[in-house]
DNA sequence: ACTCTGCCTCAAGACGAG
DNA sequence: TTGAGGCAGAGT
DNA sequence: CTCGTCC
C-alpha cells in the first residue's frame, strides 16, 4: 500500500545475514569496494568468497573479517546506488557492526594466503547448497605440503598469476611447480625463462622463420619483485589504524530507521536487535558450526569436513586424474 | 604431458507455516 | 545478468 | 521440503 514498494532489499539483506552472521559467532568486518558506483553490484556477490578470515574458534576469535555486499539482482537490474551504499552504512552503523572502505579489495583464492591469512575458507558461497563441502585451506600446512617457504610460496603464487601481474601463458601449476622447484627462486626462473626465450629468437633470425612461438615467454615488463614486494607488505592502512570494535546495536535507532523510515516489521527488528546485542556482548563461542549446512544431504563420497585443522589442502599441486567416462550431455540449446 | 579455450551448469534471500 | 567450477577437446 | 511473506 503506502508503503514505498519494495525498497530496502538491500537492507534486508544485510540485516538479516548479519544476525545470522553474528548468532553464529562470526563477528563481520564488512568492507566496501569504494570503486566508481558503476562497477556492477552483480560482481559483488562474488567477493563474498572474500571472506577468507580467519575464523578459529575462540582462539583468535577477535579478528574475523568478512567481504560483502548485498544486494541480490532481485527483481532483475537491480543497481546499487550511492543512496543504497549510504544506506546500508548507516545500518551497520546501527548495528553496531563496523565497516571500512577500501579501494581495491584484491583478490581470493591463493592470494589471501600469501597476505598470509592463516586460514582461507573457500566455496563458501555456495557449499552450503552444494555437495562442496567447504575447503578449509591452511597455510602452514599447505608450505609443509609444497615443501616450501613463504617466499618461495608468493614467488609460486605470483608465477601461477596474480591479479597484479599477467600470467605467463604456458606455465600452469605443474611447471610452475617444478620451475621453482629446480630454480629455487623466482628470480632463477625468470632468467631461466628468459634465456630460453632469447635463444629461441636466435633460431629463429638465423633459420628465417622456424617455430617462432616457440615456448614461454615472460613479457617484458614483469615486475614480479614490486609485486612480492606487495605481497609481503600489504597495504596502506595498518590493521591499527582502522577501528574495528562491534558495538552494542542502537536499538531505537534500528527502529526508527527500519521500522519507521523503511516499514520493517517492528518486532523482527527488535528481536534482531536483541540478538545482535547479545552475541556481540557475549564471549562468542559460537564457530562456524550452523552457519553452514554440515551434513551432505546424499552422502557423497567423502566425509564432509565443517571442522577445522583437517588436512592441509594443497593448492594446485594435486590434480587428480578422474576419467569418468564422458558425460556428454550436452545440448546445444540456446536461448 | 601440460596448458588453454570454450561450453555447460549452478546459484545469487531469509524466515516460518503447513 | 554475472561469476565460478567442471569437463572435453584442441593446441603447443 | 515447499511455499508464501517480508517490505
Amino acid at each position: 500500500m503506502g508503503i514505498k514498494g519494495l525498497t530496502s532489499l538491500h537492507l534486508m539483506g544485510f540485516f538479516y545475514r548479519t544476525i545470522r552472521m553474528v548468532e553464529n559467532g562470526i563477528k563481520p568486518l564488512y568492507v566496501f569496494d569504494g570503486k566508481p558506483p558503476e562497477l556492477k553490484a552483480g560482481v559483488l556477490s562474488k567477493r563474498l568468497a572474500l571472506r577468507k578470515e580467519a575464523q578459529e574458534e575462540g582462539e583468535e576469535a577477535k579478528e574475523t573479517g568478512t567481504a560483502e555486499d548485498v544486494d541480490r539482482f532481485a527483481r532483475r537490474t537491480v543497481k546499487v546506488t550511492r543512496e543504497h551504499n549510504e544506506e546500508c552504512r548507516r545500518l551497520l552503523g546501527l548495528m553496531g557492526i563496523p565497516f571500512v572502505v577500501v579501494y581495491a579489495a584484491g583478490s581470493e583464492d591463493m592470494d589471501t594466503l600469501t597476505f598470509h591469512a592463516p586460514v582461507l575458507l573457500r566455496h563458501l558461497t555456495f557449499s552450503e547448497a552444494r555437495k562442496t563441502p567447504i575447503s578449509e585451506i591452511n597455510l602452514d600446512k599447505a608450505l609443509e605440503g609444497l615443501e616450501m617457504n613463504m617466499s618461495q610460496f608468493i614467488e609460486l603464487c605470483i608465477l601461477l598469476g596474480c591479479d597484479y601481474l599477467e600470467p605467463i601463458k604456458g606455465v600452469g601449476p605443474k611447471s610452475a611447480l617444478k620451475l621453482i622447484r629446480e630454480h629455487g627462486n623466482l628470480g632463477a626462473v625468470i632468467e631461466h625463462l628468459r634465456e630460453k626465450t632469447a635463444a629461441k629468437e636466435d633460431a629463429a633470425k638465423d633459420e628465417d622463420g622456424k617455430k617462432k612461438k616457440g615456448g614461454i615467454v615472460v613479457p617484458e615488463e614483469w615486475p614480479w619483485e614490486e609485486a612480492k614486494k606487495f605481497f609481503e607488505h600489504p597495504d596502506v592502512t595498518p590493521a591499527k589504524d582502522v577501528e574495528v570494535d562491534w558495538t552494542s546495536p542502537d536499538v531505537e535507532g534500528l527502529v526508527q530507521f527500519l521500522v519507521t523510515e523503511k516499514g520493517f516489521n517492528e518486532d523482527r527488528v527488535r528481536k534482531g536487535a536483541d540478538k545482535l546485542s547479545k552475541f556481540l556482548n557475549t564471549k562468542q563461542q559460537g564457530r562456524l558450526d550452523g552457519f553452514f549446512t554440515a551434513k551432505p544431504k546424499t552422502e557423497p563420497k567423502k566425509g564432509k569436513e565443517t571442522e577445522k585443522g583437517k588436512k592441509g589442502t594443497k593448492r594446485k599441486a594435486d590434480d587428480k586424474d578422474k576419467k569418468d567416462a564422458g558425460s556428454s550431455k550436452k545440448s546445444k540449446t540456446k536461448k
